[in-house]
DNA sequence: CTTGCCGGGCG
DNA sequence: CGCCCGGCAAG
């Protein structure tokens, strides 16, 4: 197997270990899923958030599109979504689910919760249930939280902050919230929302509903398939030095493999600890993916992976060598190392060893007749005294013994 | 997490 | 057989 190195054009600046896709998304969803706090109101008319806004008559408030709120029309008292509120005449565009049609009323002819006192028909019961319009509100806002938690990636849990930018392109105050369109499903799909929203909600809304159907698919189709990525998925480490692209199943081999392999060399002063952290990244397999089914004799499938550096720029495309097994390999976070394996390393110095080591590759090799050989009782204990690693450290590699630099037991500091 | 080293692969 | 390293287990 030919290695190519390309050990000359190194990445410079490093990034987070993460994308900042969620925060992007996160960040474009947090305004507007559900207007608690009240911003996006240009001239300071309060907005309702449903909180304590059962009181007949509405006054000084402002109405979202799609709200539920209560009419008289025809002689009895309808429920409708808020279509419109031009606060400028104070009147309130409001469709009739069961009519069909649509009203204009006054704000002060718009109750947030039904009268009561009225027999309400059977569909009314249906979208209001029995309970007070308070507690029904209180659980929309809920919902939309959560829809808004949904939405975001994990990493931000960041309540929604106002948003001192005025809202709605150019249009009057009332598409301001027009995102809660989106929300307040219960109400059928009234008319088309002011312009902006329904691009934002483009780009928001597919993640939740990705992730929703991902669930109803698990639920609905998937045999006892643990929703736990645990059961479901191995998790690996791959290594992302240049050329390298060595998958582990564990932490642990990972940092000794960057430690000892990519970052061994370095001066000791000039090698901050931890920084293996940066070279590797989280890798997932899907359980149901044979890993290397035997006989396949191609290591073809490259490892298939989701996620791009969170760099725009095409980092040197230099091919991570396809050591990786055969099997489906899902990168989960991102590190960049490309960002800078040597900040402060003279780059020439060290490369040879760094290609005579770079892309093991090694096959994958099933053959493996030999059961788990249960493990012998007979490991050796860990001796007490300092070890050539330990004494050198692992930039001395070369002073250690022998054994040491083997892995082996030490032979200079025997027990 | 770090460390020591066994088991096993490779040339 | 020399060399190397993944993974395990102890700490």
């Amino acid at each position: 197997m030919e290695k190519v190195l390309t050990a000359t054009v190194l990445p410079r600046s490093r990034l987070g270990k993460r994308s900042p896709l969620g925060a992007l998304v996160c960040n474009s969803s947090a305004e507007g899923l559900v207007d608690i706090g009240g911003h996006g109101d240009t001239d300071g008319v309060p907005v309702i958030s449903g909180i304590g806004a059962g009181v007949h008559g509405v006054h000084r408030v402002k109405l979202h599109p799609g709200q539920r709120v209560y009419v008289h029309c025809g002689g009895q008292e309808r429920a409708g979504a808020v279509e419109q509120h031009n606060h400028v005449d104070n009147e309130v565009s409001i469709f009739i689910q069961q009519l069909n049609q649509r009203v204009h009323r006054k704000l002060e002819d718009v109750w947030l919760s039904p009268s009561g006192v009225l027999a309400h028909p059977v569909s009314l019961s249906i979208d209001v249930p029995k309970r007070s319009v308070e507690s029904a509100d209180m659980d929309e806002i809920m919902a939309a939280m959560v829809l808004t938690s949904l939405s975001c990636s994990p990493m931000i849990q960041s309540p929604v902050h106002g948003e001192p930018a005025p809202v709605s392109n150019g249009t009057d105050s009332t598409g301001s919230e027009m995102s809660d369109g989106g929300y307040w499903s219960c109400d059928h799909g009234n008319s088309s929302p002011a312009p902006s929203p329904p691009d934002a909600e483009a780009d928001r809304t597919p993640p939740v509903d990705d992730g929703l159907d991902m669930e109803m698919d698990q639920v609905l189709f998937d045999e006892p398939a643990p929703r736990k990525r645990k059961n479901s998925v191995k998790v690996a480490y791959r290594c992302l030095w240049p050329n390298c692209g060595k998958i582990l199943t564990t932490i642990v081999g990972m940092k000794r493999h960057i430690r000892t392999l990519h970052l061994g060399r370095q001066s000791e002063q000039e090698r901050c600890q931890r920084e293996e952290d940066f070279y590797y990244t989280e890798i997932y397999q899907d359980a149901e993916q044979p890993a290397a089914p035997a006989g396949s004799g191609s290591p073809s499938s490259p490892s298939h992976q989701r996620s791009s550096p969170p760099t725009p720029e095409p980092l040197q495309p230099s091919p991570l060598s396809q050591s990786a097994p055969s099997s489906i390999w899902q990168v989960h976070s991102e590190h960049s190392y490309q960002a800078a394996p040597f900040r402060r390393r003279s780059v020439s110095v060290g490369e040879q060893w760094l290609q005579s080591h770079s892309a093991p590759s090694r096959p994958p090799h099933l053959a493996s007749v030999s059961p788990p050989r249960s493990h012998c009782a007979s490991r050796r204990v860990r001796g007490e005294a300092k070890k050539c690693r330990k004494v050198y450290g692992i930039e001395h590699r070369d002073q250690w013994c022998t054994a040491c630099r083997w892995k082996k037991a030490c032979q200079r500091f025997l027990d």
